[in-house]
DNA sequence: CTCTAACCGAGACGGTACGTCTCGTCTTTTG
DNA sequence: CAAAAGACGAGACGTACCGTCTCGGTTAGAG
């Protein structure tokens, strides 16, 4: 949708990255500003300068346009160091993640999840392009757990994925209880305890 | 909201129950059908054979009639027996949730956590009288299971109802993986092992 | 379309005269200050302070719309008096429509009738409101001419109307030649005497 | 607009008479297939495997192809011998038009003329290659009548040009009446017995 | 036999208006 | 006096064409 690289010269005016831009630019502002619902079409045409068609042309639709403009604003797979301690690496991943979900962005996050369930291709996008890079991290780091001999090795590696990241999710979105440091850390500890040998 | 019980006669035609009902079957019939987007507020007063106009009267949104006849159809507190232990207990409550959730009713449940995330009163009511009420019973197990001495007593609870629910409702939004009562067994065996003593 | 006059009262709001009128006026304006091009269903709307839905409701097109604002501003069938002379009769009928388009009117109605080539809907309704209750007039005074024996008995009405106003309609639209008043009188001069006895 | 006929050779590669020929094809078929409306710029930029700017490069607008359309299939002046009669010799030529026009030609026809009232620059290409060639044709056959005395000399030819094709167009255009060779016959032998000496 | 000007296709783009949808409010008549 | 019927303003939707603007590539006469 973005990431073309095809640099096999085709036929026609190209794409306009500057446009690209702009449209990333005015939904994220928007999305920040006001939420999901202000981040109408209309209105990121408007603050980009840039006809509506030019937005249908590339994105199938206004959760599309935001996810990426979400995506162009705070992605940033952070590699974490292999540390030696499986419950360290995994808190250190789940406290960067928290600390991200704590401000605007974890609000925006929240928003666009609910909208994926309203849209599939969205849920698409978002399992294929957020959650699933950051479970892949996670799995290297439990898959080194149980060559450590740290964790079991007859658990079953998604469940305790899940596990990990379920809660963290559904404090996100219930907000029944704070995404807190203290919650982070007893979490993995609880964890990890529990797919211990 | 739907619930008033106020029988002190009151001047005027009083409000019609049938009209109360016939709004919810409709909805819930138009949510079960074709989800949450179809169950629009026109659509629903044209099923119902009512007006617009005394949807808005005794409800607030769309979302607030949806969660209404979404527990109109499928709310059941079921009480679970003491079986004296914790893992077969909550076992047992983990199961029967997902086994509703396999169904529509998952699909719809996930909608309106989804539709929850743009409506903070949406996300109230969901968790006034969805989460909240199973949250209670799991935690008056996990409180005997602390008495038992089969759980440790500086957990903290919340966090191990966390580590529950959220996987199964992370599961039921992000259908990375299915709800199999396999999973269910794992992640209750795992979790329960996590905050043994 | 709007001359309703059914005072059966029907449960529901009324349809509002004033908004209707607000729709007319505007229109009208739009369409003298600059055409038919101009008065596009978003400018009447917004000129009139009303919806689009409210229009597309009671009128099936922009071009039913200009015409109902057009007879609302322009519209009387002016009766004459009968002079004893069918051709001052015709030629007064005559005088009094170039007239009118002679104005700001006569660009207009050529608009419309252009409007009606693309839309038969619109042709209908010229053809039922505008040219019709005219030629009704014209008509009435022929066939006293052919009673008084003017006129020859043998000639088709329909032929000897379409030679009247056939060619102030000609002009009208191709602008050929100017609508002037010796036009008018030499055209009836010439077409009573080729069908007098 | 088309005719160019400049033989000087200009440096530069010249204009494809190949693509000028696809452009009025596409756009007559479109006109007779569905209409004015259907002949959009894109259609017959589509149809005739050309791209936009090549059309708008050498018209001014799409009602311009439409008519160079139009006349590359259907113009033809036929010229009429002189039979010696004024009513036969105008017979004839009305005869060939409405015959012409009771097909697909008429009602494309109408379209143009009707497009014509919403843009002044298409009605002068109208009158210019349309109009004035065939009522060219008339006055010559109506001089040659006064010349020869069965047309009274003091009669405005422009008039009686308009009593002639006036209600040919104005039938075409409103459809009151069909263009019947019976009408075609009384009307042109009522105009000229009107202005018989 | 290259240079260069014009032509031409493909297609991106900003813009205007379209006709539709749903919302939440307002205004009547009916039971 | 509640409820139904339905008119209404607001505003976003997704689409169709418009006319303009790059691009890359072609085609021919001029140097």
């Amino acid at each position: 949708m973005s990431e073309d690289a095809i640099s096999t010269a085709r036929p026609g005016r190209p794409r306009s990255e500057k446009t690209r831009l702009a449209i990333l630019e005015a939904a994220a502002d928007l999305l920040l500003a006001n939420g999901f619902a202000d981040a109408t079409i209309e209105a990121i045409a408007a603050r980009a300068g840039v006809s509506k068609v030019t937005i249908y042309k590339w994105w199938p639709s206004r959760g599309a346009v935001a996810i990426d403009a979400y995506f162009h604003r705070f992605l940033q797979t952070t590699v974490f160091p292999d540390s030696g301690s499986t419950v360290d690496d995994i808190t250190s991943q789940v406290l960067h993640l928290i600390e991200t979900f704590r401000g605007r962005a974890g609000e925006v996050m929240a928003e666009l999840l609910g909208q994926a369930q309203l849209d599939s291709a969205l849920s698409e996008v978002l399992r294929e392009r957020w959650l699933q890079p950051r479970r892949a991290l996670s799995t290297a780091v439990l898959q080194r757990g149980i060559e450590r001999g740290e964790i079991r090795s007859d658990v079953t590696v998604t469940v305790v994925l899940d596990e990990i990241y379920g809660p963290v999710y559904f404090r996100l979105m219930t907000r029944l209880h704070p995404l807190s440091d203290e919650f982070a850390t007893e979490l993995v500890r609880n964890v990890l305890r529990g797919v211990a040998p």
